[in-house]
DNA sequence: TGTACATCAGTGAACGCGCGTTCACTGATGTAC
DNA sequence: TGTACATCAGTGAACGCGCGTTCACTGATGTAC
């Protein structure tokens, strides 16, 4: 094995440690020496692979937002019947929900609180994207369709047209901003309804978790006019 | 000043440094050693007045939890006209808001990720109760009223029925499972708002954030009937 | 009202721990001629 | 094909720091008679 492909192997392992680590102990506890230790290598031979901590943290972000990536867009692949967008946008919902069930500190790390002294570099950013991008895309084929049946929507004013200056570049067909403004509804009560769950918040209030994630986005469907009849 | 007021009031300036340090550095970097020094006590004299760290932290979270619920209930009971159960809503959506952007480092603390190795005791339970218990008032009043003029809602079967079983005990009067539901996707909401936001997930996306939460608020008004002409 | 004793606040040193990062060094792997 | 040199991986010790918690002790404040 020669000394470039060793190379990648350790870096490797080191990350898929660290990982381990980061689903054991959660973000705010994950030690660069612990790490280190399990991989069974001295501290400072990590370095070797790594500048520092905060690099190290980053790839385990990226790792985390390309995993949460794949499982959106996976599900999404999955539906066969591609103008059922109803049974897409749940299948995406259900993906997230799932995937932040399965790996609550990998979640928390990337929707929870900041890491205190870490700031996330650019480099994150198209990761993290891939997500919200399955959202849009939904957005614009829900409003390529046409015909719209969701419930009825507040008209918005120019303050808020502007505020969704913002979104508009990553579109490639055009969604009315009334309508935008339900998809970030949505977004919004998927995040919240499991970051609320996942960090103690519905605890012995809602008896079921699926059943309401799962009432939650079949209204949600309903409002934005993906469920009808083709 | 005798010994007892004059433990009261240096467990009052204790807790007020913790809270000032929690503001600035946040509650990962909470230390109860920086806590003493900047009151100007040795550290172990602080365990004259707390157990433990963990002590310290409830302190903390149920100041928070309780700052937070005044500002709500202050705000709901600004409004005068109190059948206008919308302005009461957006009232309470806004006091919420409001106070995690001023205190977003508090509203870590309680809604952001857990603190690794602490779990938060019984005791937090009334003052975090205070929030929702906000919700609730309104959707019972709202129930009330009687007119349903929102959103058309999705029939709740007998899973989600069930799963509904934690919350009703809450409640004075009943409030139908079908607009209970919109009621939690409100809840839901607003705070996955408040979190992507002060999280970073909606920077550079949207770019004013009070317009759009007010667009947001405003239709999750609408979907729950609450704007209507009397 | 004064004295003897008990209670309590706060000190200072210590325990035992862990962290991220740096640096001089050894020994193995690669490269150029 | 063999040798001289450069590159690189990993070591081990150290730096400097901070943390929560315990404990024997001093001196002040309270209480009972």
């Amino acid at each position: 094995m020669s000394r470039a492909e060793n190379r990648v192997e350790i870096t490797r392992t080191i990350q898929e440690t660290a990982r381990r680590h980061l689903a054991e102990v959660g973000p705010a506890a994950l030690s660069l020496r612990a790490i280190a230790r399990d991989v069974g290598m001295v501290s400072s031979a990590v370095y070797r692979y790594f500048p520092s901590r905060d690099d190290l943290l980053t790839a385990l972000i990226v790792e985390a937002y390309d995993e949460l990536g794949d499982a959106v867009e996976r599900a999404d692949a999955g539906v066969r019947r591609r103008t059922d967008l109803a049974k897409r946008f749940l299948a995406v919902c259900d993906a997230i929900h799932d995937w932040a069930r399965a790996n609550p500190h990998e979640y928390a790390l990337l929707y929870g609180s900041p890491v205190p002294g870490y700031a996330a570099p650019d480099t994150t950013v198209p990761a993290a994207a891939r997500v919200t991008g399955a959202f849009l895309r939904l957005a614009q084929e829900s409003e390529r369709e046409g015909d719209d049946l969701g419930a009825p929507t507040r008209a918005v004013g120019s303050t808020e047209r502007k505020a969704l200056d913002g979104v508009r570049p990553a579109l490639e067909s055009p969604v009315a901003d009334d309508r935008m403004v339900r998809w970030l509804i949505a977004w919004s009560t998927v995040f919240g309804h499991t970051s609320l769950e996942l960090f103690g918040h519905m605890h012995r209030g809602i008896l079921d978790y699926d059943a309401h994630f799962a009432q939650v986005t079949g209204q949600l469907a309903a409002d934005l006019g993906l469920t009808r009849v083709p």
